[in-house]
RNA sequence: GCGGGCGUGGUGGAACCGGUAGACACACGGGACUUAAAAUCCCGAGGCCCUAGGCCGUGCGGGUUCGAGUCCCGCCGCCCGCACCA
């Protein structure tokens, strides 16, 4: 038989993929033992929540991650590449609520469905080690983490706010306060105070920056956001004196970063909760109406940055503490956070956008302290707020004038001089706040102590663990079901015997996804983790999951190794060594006439117009935008599997888009990804066809022309994917699988069938294709690998090694530039001597007429890159 | 508001350290095969100028450099995070 005359059968991805993945099953070719002898590889794609589907941003992670689990594994790598199940959290309770179903068959059921659906995605993953963090087993370990935690002095209670609704009598969550209501009961939202558990991060402030230095697997963007989150900063703090102030209020700390712009304050201001502003307001029902309307904002730090400036004054003065003759009026102003600093800040509208608009709303002075260098411009509605580095002209500085400094020169200067006279003195100041972690809510891991009357807050005996959550529970009344249950929090005090409480807080999700990456190591064991296995593995060496979390998510993670390591459970504080963060996946949107959100699949498109599929109505094309069920721009990978195979889904989300960037789903883009897969196996069929079965079994001793080209572009491409691969550049190693596919295609169509050393090269070109893709397509890859007659299971081969003699040519074409514009190329000997390069190009035809008797003024010769000629 | 990112043909993107801009793919157009269609294969293509050839071109405006998509300064647009969504 020969090419031409070969017809193959079209691949079918819906009986050749549950075979092989049957086949890895029974083999068991996943499975991960720890005593396994080679080095070992930890990769982890962040776990999923259990919403009742995957959805294409799952699809597009854990393709990534298997990429790196397959090939780490061809690589010699034991691989650990586990998966579970982040199942606390507010939709189960919501579904409760709506539906009448238990959060638990809820959450258990959408735990079933979803590892369906990504069995068949065909992940290397070891299911042995799975868990869902609602499994008694998973949170009972928790809590022993927290006893530890409480023991070592890493947990503290104290009070915080919390958006309250007083309509339904229970705690919100920000993304349930909608301008300002409740999402249920349409209620002004409240702010209550409540006293709340903690895990005390801020104690390891300095080393959660410090560290970030290390962590040069991640990328600098999440290097630099949880830098700024946790947001060390040396300012000057110092008191206000306050006048006429009520008793105990008569000074109040202060912080500022801008100490050289003490020479400029107009007001004072105090955040809507701090102590004075309590104090104040029970004389006042001005300021109570004026404290209730700031609280209706909400207690997210976005809303109260973005609302209006609203201020209030409260008549009283402070002193200036440099001067006490120089009175501000003391004024409380929703931007000021109690969060951060003291709650308490000096404003000069000059030199800060927030101050101005507040003091142009409430026509306070503004004075220019200092102004740019060459300009006499007095501040309008734009503050001028310098770099630290940048020189300006002081106007009038502590008895000097126009002195022209750097701003950090004038802070360092202020500081000095605060200190000497005792005015104030230099601290250093952190964004970072404590973590909240009690929740007022039934699914979540219960916090682990008692309430009594007389021995106050008592840990639960770790003997006693787990304090398990009751199933028998109520959502018909809003609130926290836990505390409304009839006796399940009435227990006796472990210390003292007495009637006592049960705490009904439970703990907030994140405190479950902080150390489910070790749990993997050891899924099973009866402490949190076994601490000779967990460090034999960890850190993660690689993490993926989206830039969503790059803050939160992976700065608690961080806090949580570091006091695991202070409780004995791990031996490292850095549980992540490299991070990846892919982007999102996109969709065109889709409405009707009416304005309501259509489905893709409800939509025909037709050019650049479109229409409904059934009734025929016409249908607006919105923006390209992140897959949501609101907008219904979604595609459910599901249909996209039955239909195409989930190779096809997995290589398209590996082609094209550079992982870290917004992927666009377009069902052209899932044809050509299909398509790509069917041309491989119609390829690697006819090569199985038309060249013998041994014909790589002895290698000629010489390769034509055309036969050596095929050869340098498969070994190019075997080496360049592993490199790709090695980076995460899953879109470059796509483009070369291409470039390879195409030459074995034309090599294909020129083979007659007769020549041993095209035959050689044709074989090992569909050997090293189906073995590059099988990372990506790991079914397509096992069925050519079959097909070609490999020995044993694609996905336990050894990656092939290349012959580094066919990765380089001799000669290369140097582009000539004249002038920095290419004119002209010069194909010559990789090793010749920039001499000879600059000989050649000075004596090329085009470049002697450009130019035209003119003498170069010089040649640069760039080694292997290029040749620039200057006239 | 604050913090972070992104922007290259009709489209997704490539260009590794500042060195040939547009690899590879999608869509499109033309052709081959076919009774026909599908599938497949081949060819074409950033824009402008009449061609040889040249000019312009990486969101916009400046700058540094022999040379800028890449570095610097200033804008514009879009996206992500903001501590109780996960």
């Amino acid at each position: 038989m020969t090419a031409a005359t070969f017809v193959p059968e079209r691949y079918n991805p819906q009986t050749n993929e549950p075979h092989w993945r049957e086949v890895w099953e029974r083999d068991g070719v996943f499975t991960t033992a720890d005593d396994d002898p080679r080095p070992k590889y930890y990769v982890l794609e962040m776990f999923p929540y259990p919403s009742g589907r995957i959805h294409m941003g799952h699809v597009r992670n854990y393709t990534m991650g298997d990429v790196v689990a397959r090939y780490k594994r061809a690589r010699g790598f034991n691989v650990l590449h586990p998966m579970g199940w982040d199942a606390f959290g507010m939709p189960a309770e919501n579904a409760a609520m709506q539906n009448k179903v238990h959060p638990k068959d809820w959450t258990y059921q959408n735990i079933d469905h979803m590892r369906g659906q990504l069995k068949i995605m065909g992940l290397s993953l070891d299911w042995t080690r799975e868990f869902a963090t609602c499994d008694v087993d998973y949170y009972a370990q928790q809590q022993a983490l927290f006893l530890d935690f409480l023991e070592a002095g890493l947990v503290t209670r104290k009070t915080s706010r919390v958006n309250w609704d007083p309509v339904d009598n229970t705690v919100l969550a920000n993304e349930q306060v909608i301008d300002g209501r409740g999402w249920r009961s349409g209620a002004l939202v409240e702010q209550r105070e409540l006293t709340q558990w903690f895990f005390k991060i801020t104690d390891f402030s300095d080393d959660l920056l410090d560290a970030i230095d290390g962590l040069d697997q991640w990328p600098d963007k999440v290097r630099t956001m949880q830098a700024n989150w946790i947001g060390k900063s040396r300012g000057l703090s110092f008191e206000f004196r306050v006048k006429g102030a009520p008793e105990g209020f008569e000074r109040l700390p202060v912080f500022t970063t801008r100490a050289d712009t003490m020479m400029g304050p107009t007001f004072a201001a105090l955040a809507v909760d701090h102590p004075l502003t309590t104090e104040l307001a029970k004389n006042s029902p001005a300021l109570r109406e004026f404290i209730a309307e700031c609280q209706r904002i909400g207690t997210s730090e976005e809303a109260i940055q973005t609302a209006e400036k609203l201020g209030f004054d409260t008549g009283l003065k402070v002193g200036h503490p440099a001067d006490d003759s120089f009175e501000l009026p003391l004024w409380i102003a929703n931007f000021v956070l109690m969060d951060y600093g003291t709650g308490a800040v000096i404003g000069c509208p000059a030199h800060d956008q927030r101050d101005l608009d507040f003091a142009r709303k409430y026509d306070l002075p503004v004075i220019d302290v200092f102004k740019p260098l060459g300009s006499d411009d007095a501040v309008e509605d734009t503050a001028f707020v310098p770099a630290k580095t940048e020189r300006v002209r002081y106007v009038c500085w502590h008895g000097e004038t126009d002195t022209e400094i750097t701003c950090q020169e004038a802070m360092d200067r202020t500081l000095a001089l605060y200190e000497e006279n005792g005015w104030g003195k230099g601290v250093t100041q952190y964004r970072l706040r404590d973590w909240g972690i009690s929740r007022q809510r039934y699914w979540g891991c219960p916090i682990p102590v008692i309430h009594c009357d007389s021995c106050g807050v008592v840990p639960v005996p770790k003997a006693d663990l787990p304090v398990q959550l009751p199933d028998d529970v109520s959502f018909d009344k809003p609130g926290n079901p836990l505390d409304h249950h009839p006796d399940w929090k009435q227990v006796p005090c472990p210390k003292c015997g007495e009637a006592a409480r049960r705490e009904t807080d439970t703990m907030d999700t994140f405190v479950d996804s902080s150390w489910y990456f070790a749990r993997f190591t050891a899924p099973r064991a009866e402490t949190p983790t076994v601490p000779a296995i967990a460090n034999d593995w960890l850190p993660v060496d690689q993490y993926i999951g989206g830039v969503e979390h790059a803050i939160l998510h992976l700065l608690y993670s961080r806090f949580f190794s570091r006091a695991m390591q202070a409780t004995g459970h791990l031996a490292m504080k850095e549980p992540f060594k490299g991070l990846f963060t892919q982007g999102m996946v996109t969709h065109e949107t889709y409405k009707g006439a009416d304005g309501r959100w259509l489905f893709p699949e409800e939509v025909l498109i037709e050019g650049d117009s479109a229409r409904h599929v059934e009734t025929g109505e016409a249908v607006a094309i919105g923006g390209i935008e992140s897959m949501s069920k609101s907008k219904k721009n979604v595609v459910d990978p599901t249909t996209i599997i039955e239909t195409y195979g989930a190779d096809t889904a997995r290589w398209f989300m590996l082609s094209d888009t550079p992982p870290e960037r917004d992927i666009e789903w377009t069902d052209a883009g899932a044809e050509g990804a299909h398509r790509h897969i069917q041309r491989v196996w119609r390829l690697v069929s006819e090569v199985a066809a038309v060249t013998p079965a041994d014909a790589l079994d002895s290698k000629p001793d010489s390769f034509g022309a055309e036969a050596l080209a095929l050869r340098k572009t498969s070994h190019r491409m075997v080496h360049a994917v592993a490199d790709d691969i090695e980076k995460l550049a899953f879109n470059r190693a796509v483009a070369r699988i291409y470039d390879a596919t195409n030459a074995l295609g034309k090599a294909l169509s020129a083979f007659d069938g007769q020549t041993a050393d095209m035959a050689y090269a044709v074989r090992e070109a569909a050997r090293f294709l189906a073995e590059a893709m099988q990372p990506m397509t790991p079914h397509l890859s096992e069925a050519c690998w079959s097909l070609l007659g490999g020995k044993g299971l694609m996905a336990t081969k050894a990656w092939s090694a290349v012959e580094d003699a066919l990765l380089e040519d001799d000669t290369l074409t140097l582009p000539i530039q004249i002038n920095g514009k290419k004119r002209a190329d010069l194909t010559i000997s990789r090793e010749a001597s920039k001499e000879a390069v600059e000989a050649a190009a000075l004596s090329d035809e085009t470049v002697i007429k450009f130019l035209d008797g003119n003498v170069p003024k010089r040649v640069i010769v760039v080694p292997n890159r290029i040749v620039n000629i200057v006239v």
